[in-house]
DNA sequence: GGCAAAATGTAGCCTTGGCTTCATCATGGG
DNA sequence: CCCATGATGAAGCCAAGGCTACATTTTGCC
């Protein structure tokens, strides 16, 4: 620990006192009630940043059953671009969050939920990228801006969404 | 692969020249070239949520330094909703990353790079909330969306934005 | 001016989500 | 029919980003 040198060289600290706010002795930061909002809108991203991956893998999984009849860890992998490794471990939880099973060396199935989760991911993505679309986004920017902004969407920016696209 | 016959190839749609011979016994699979974009697109999503946090940091700082005078880890846990550790840890790697400076219980400031982020980020966090307000979100469901989605706006998408908004 | 409380910092634990490496399994071509 | 090869799975490493618990420093208040 290099804690040395901790001499606080009496700089011109109190100088910025930014005492705004009210009449009271009351601290400069903006009222409780604001940073919680604040708190909890971030809360809310966090939140919607840790499921994103699965509804990724739920999705494309669905895809490949759709299409290919079978979803192959080596396939998920490659459309992912992520090692099969990687792959095979987040079937682990797909199927420990109960939206996917598989028996070794059989492929990857969805569970009802799974699939319903699918399908609901599906259609935002489809949503998103066709609002993008409509807004000129140019087609390739648009399916890649929408895999990430796809995951932030609530169901009410959804349905603005849908309004606008006149849906 | 498999022996089954799957015909509905989302790839046949109209150019996109990047099909394969697919005149013998093909795989069933779609082309390398579609699923290495595909892969493309979901790294870049993961490249944009890597970064969110960092983004999210810059900006709270530089909004903390502008409307208080001083960015403190306390106040900047309190905004994001994380525990103070999880923050002086997320200032440790801003430092690293040449985007913030500090001295032990000094407060945080930004460096140039720092400030620039700063500036871009909070630009594009306007803009998303901006248009999802005229497409008629909500205010406070605005604000909650768009502290997601502002990391996955590429620059033609932001452009495409202030183009809705006539600006 | 001194001290208790608040702020800051450190240490260490956990999960997620990447990776590489190595072991095992399944299959199709010869 | 057999086994080379590719697919699958397991193990273990790493960084990020949460947390709690505890140590240290600063500050506000009497
Ligand atoms: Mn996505
Ligand atoms: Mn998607
Ligand atoms: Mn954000
Ligand atoms: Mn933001």
């Amino acid at each position: 620990m290099e804690g040395d040198a901790m001499m606080p060289d009496a700089e011109a600290e109190d100088a910025a006192p930014a005492g705004d706010a009210a009449s009271e002795g009351a601290p400069a930061g903006l009222p409780d009630a604001v940073a919680a909002q604040e708190a909890a809108r971030h809360a809310n991203a966090r939140s919607a940043r840790a499921s994103a991956l699965l509804h990724d893998y739920v999705e494309l999984i669905d895809d490949l059953l759709n299409v290919e009849g079978e979803a192959r860890p080596t396939d998920i992998a490659r459309r992912l671009g992520v090692s099969h490794a990687t792959a095979i471990k987040a079937i682990a939880r797909l199927k420990r969050e109960g939206l996917a099973h598989s028996r070794p060396y059989r492929g990857v199935f969805l569970t009802e939920a799974g699939r319903a989760l699918a399908a609901e991911v599906r259609a935002r993505h489809r949503l998103v990228v066709d609002l993008l679309r409509a807004l000129g986004v140019p087609e390739d920017v648009a399916e890649s801006d929408a895999e990430g902004i796809e995951h932030h969407v609530s169901g009410e920016t959804l349905k603005a969404f849908e309004r606008f696209l006149g849906r």
